[in-house]
DNA sequence: AGAGTGATCATG
DNA sequence: ATGATCACTCTC
């Protein structure tokens, strides 16, 4: 399984490494899979703050009606869907918050992963400060809006290449194809989107069955039923 | 269930 | 310039 060429150009973060170029040039519905145990680190002022991925969504580019660059739209806004795989995207959504994520695929195909929670498990101290609202520490990163706020993301964060950033990266903590998580993977259609008409029910949503941290829009069922 | 918030985008 | 829209959260 192990290959020698297959961490080439990896960035060393003491025992982790992070995700590389090749995984995220994957198409958008096997990263927003395979980010589910991942950990996101932004590393602020020398302090990491960091969290496992336990919800993500993916955008399917031109032909999802959800997605920001349907149609091809290009805008300024939309530019940074068109880089690379592993550019960061971040906009301001609602006027309030900031909703981090992740370009997938190649250039020119403007696809993404939005990581939607987070278990926090590094700076949680920090994160308190930042989100005054949370009550407990499930309320820390338990949603889009509330990580972005919680792991200090702004518009500065967009369009940062995540593979070399030295501040910004996500670092690999399952490989990929663990079978093992792969049943703890829950698939529901993305909420909030009731505009995107018969992409509004596709199921494009990940999240890790049962895990505290998944956004209250998440069904229920995260346990095993009955 | 409703308010809040401001950038963005399509009009003109 | 103007107005509608919005990949959400909080408080009631």
């Amino acid at each position: 399984m192990r290959r020698g060429g297959m961490n080439r150009g990896a960035t060393n973060c003491g025992a982790t490494r992070r995700l590389g170029r090749r995984f995220y040039r994957q198409q958008p519905v096997d990263v927003a899979k395979q980010l589910l145990g991942q950990r996101l680190v932004h590393i602020v002022g020398g302090r990491r703050l960091a969290g496992t991925i336990v919800e993500t969504e993916a955008y399917l580019g031109v032909e999802d009606k959800a997605a920001h660059s349907f149609g091809g739209r290009r805008t300024k806004r939309t530019e940074t869907m068109y880089r690379d795989g592993g550019t960061s995207y971040v906009y301001l959504n609602y006027g309030i918050h900031h909703l981090f994520n992740v370009v997938v695929s190649n250039r020119d195909d403007p696809k993404a992963v939005l990581i939607r929670a987070l278990s926090p498990m590094e700076g949680l101290s920090k994160m308190r400060d930042h989100r005054l609202a949370a009550k407990r520490d499930v309320d820390l990163c338990s949603g889009p809006g509330k990580l972005g706020q919680a792991m200090a993301f702004t518009r500065e964060h967009n369009a940062l290449d995540l593979v070399s950033n030295p501040f910004v990266f996500i670092e690999r903590v399952h490989q990929r194809g663990g079978h093992g998580d792969s049943e703890r993977i829950v698939a529901c259609p993305r909420i909030g989107i009731d505009y995107a008409e018969e992409w509004a029910a596709a199921p494009l949503r990940f999240y890790l069955r049962g895990d505290a941290n998944v956004s209250r829009s998440c069904p229920k069922n995260g346990e095993k039923h009955g």
